[in-house]
DNA sequence: TCATTTACTTAACACTGTTAATATACATAA
DNA sequence: TTATGTATATTAACAGTGTTAAGTAAATGA
């Protein structure tokens, strides 16, 4: 009962170390394949007590999420302090997107690749998703300032732009048995193809 | 036991039941909340019956999706055929390849938005999905035979215009909740931007 | 010291996909 | 006709799932 694992827990932050057991297991197994016996195993407590700090699997997936993709919005602010044309810019977050999606791939897949029929259990207004995409929007917006774009609908502009580099990202992760050509040609052509034809 | 569905059998043509009670729960509850209880019960078998059609539940499920999968390539076959011009053939096909996987909503989730760690049960060369990819392939070969873009890499366009339209199609099933702009300006300006991008 | 709160565990429920063993119906052979 | 063999379908069970209710043990406060 008391060994390492468990010593490690000073007060209150067994909230934290659920978080990362699971992390560690849902990006390595997937969602799907990770019980909460088996999360509850590896930190050494009874299943239930993961329902005494998340109020079930999904909400748990749910807070480890948002820990993640706040991470996402912060590079990508990051990016657009540090490169000044605007395009540069807006090329070099979409990079970022998808590699960062690559990167987090089981988290990526759960906020962006399943189907929520009830609602959502974070406002969508609120989530570390939909900020990281208002990030994205912000780029567009200085684009079409600079006059840069075809268009003058950002919303149609960004959106149009999220969708690509959200199947890039996508399809890269699941298809993982597809003959793709090279992985970063890719990704780059797709991204060029998609500012050129804003721009055009 | 032997009431109005079950007397509606006739020899050997079970194994289609199943397929058709299977893809009316699939597409309206969404794969994950379909039991194999809950089809078996529809259809008034056991669920054990189920296993003497089909090796398991994602064998039945891919089963069906094939079926799916391959009046999506005839649908785009017959637009190649129908169009002259290359580009609007091209475009036309990208539209009901989008159009299809919202109408079609659970299937196009299970072949392209499910991570598949083990080897997919349908050899990929084989696979309905592959065939509707080289169809929309062969129409990108027309339009570089016609010197209509500005790569002759004919597997990089085709591959960047297939995760374009994956993303659109993905995201507006996935994210019924995001406030996108009206969905067909939005499918019509993610395909146009990409074919813009593509000929440049 | 006793009552109350906090942190955690045990046992159980209702479900899942799937398998092994068993029963039933039906076609063919004697 | 009866007997045998072969599909076809069912029952019972296994090992697993997410989750809840009830119970325990330790810490805290009066």
């Amino acid at each position: 009962m008391k060994n390492a694992v468990r010593k490690q827990k000073e007060k209150d932050n067994l909230r934290q170390i659920i978080m990362d057991a699971a992390r560690e297991l849902f990006v390595t197994k997937g969602y799907e394949a990770v019980s909460m016996r088996k999360i509850a195993e590896r930190i050494e407590y009874s299943p239930t007590t993961i329902y005494l700090y998340f109020e079930d699997k999904v909400d748990l997936m749910t807070q480890i999420c948002e820990q993640t993709f706040a991470k996402l919005t912060r590079n990508i602010k990051a990016i657009n302090r540090k490169i000044a044309d605007p395009i540069e810019a807006l090329r070099a977050g979409m990079h970022e997107y998808v590699n960062f999606g690559l990167r987090h791939p089981s988290h990526y897949l759960l906020l962006f690749n399943t189907r929520v029929p009830e609602e959502p259990r974070i406002a969508f207004a609120e989530s570390n998703g939909k900020i990281a995409f208002e990030t994205l929007r912000e780029a567009v917006k200085a684009c079409a300032d600079a006059h840069k774009l075809s268009s003058k609908d950002v919303d149609l502009v960004s959106q149009t732009l999220w969708t690509g580099i959200h199947g890039v990202t996508s399809l890269l992760i699941t298809q993982n048995h597809f003959p793709f050509v090279n992985r970063k040609k890719l990704i780059a052509n797709a991204i060029d193809t998609m500012i050129d034809g804003a721009m055009k």
